[in-house]
DNA sequence: GTCAAATAGTTGCTTTAACAACTGATTTTA
DNA sequence: TAAAATCAGTTGTTAAAGCAACTATTTGAC
């Protein structure tokens, strides 16, 4: 048969952009992962409230595009290693307020230069031309992916 | 606390990677996870066997960068539903030689010019060389982030 | 030629993501 | 203000990914 001319997978730009995605995230889940034992959910949440201390679970949703259960039961595992902190906003009494423990910065302020260092590292071929326009099409791509 | 000055996650590379990758494979995934039930794997599968035919399952997971175990079911599921079809590598019986069955190839058929129209749409405001660079870009991170 | 090592593929097991259903709190509206 | 709708967060369930252990076949060393 074979009478279609078939995409090259390999030049398929989701095919590539999944593979290098994957490539990079692997990589520095593997740092986290062995040293801490901290999934890849668990991290981003990590990040989010160093960036955004006392948000609540649903605008680390929000922040993070994880899935609300998966948030949930991520931030179930932070708080019973004590590297969250977590109180009812009084406001709003559906609310949680969340924040990174004292051990929790700690954790972060281990794992975040090796994060730095690797996307540096990562990046060090690259002239500052080069990656803002790679940046600037991330940017375009995404706003046409999600309104398409 | 906050003394530390918190990475932008909005702004790590890793992670806009993630997020774009997820956004346009997930919607390519809703075409023929809506209209075949066919999932991410199976697909990649039967894209490789639409551009190489008649090749191992080891081999397609060469190519494709999915963990064996995976494949095998993958493969498994493909054979149940007649889109793909396998036998024995008489050179080397351990190895299965596959390929699109016809109706594979029909679905392949149906399937890839949305895939292909959705890039195209998605890559509709990027002019050539902006596209170039992207692509080269890509090839770029991807080399480095293997090596590192 | 025989035994050990390597390889292709399958299967079992554990963890996790995704979705829906649910609980409890708050807001809306009539 | 009472009922309905909405919202934050949790929990149950299902499906899939990743890893290791396994079977069967082939290759290589002696």
């Amino acid at each position: 048969m074979q009478h279609r001319k078939p995409l090259r997978l390999e030049s398929f730009l989701p095919y590539r952009l999944s593979l290098l995605s994957n490539a990079i995230s692997g990589a520095i889940a593997a740092v986290y992962g062995d040293k801490f034992a901290i999934s890849m959910p668990e991290w981003r949440i990590m990040m989010i409230l160093a960036e955004y201390p006392d948000i609540s679970a649903d605008e680390v949703c929000r922040r993070t595009k994880i899935e609300k259960s998966v948030v949930s039961r991520a931030v179930a595992r932070l708080l019973s290693r004590h590297l969250v902190n977590r109180d009812v906003d009084e406001k709003d009494r559906r609310r949680s307020i969340l924040r990174l423990s004292e051990t929790g910065l700690s954790v972060y302020d281990e794992v975040m230069p090796i994060a730095r260092n690797y996307e540096a590292e990562l990046l060090a071929d690259l002239t500052a031309e080069e990656l803002e326009a790679f940046n600037a099409t991330i940017d375009k791509l995404m706003a046409k992916a999600t309104r398409i």
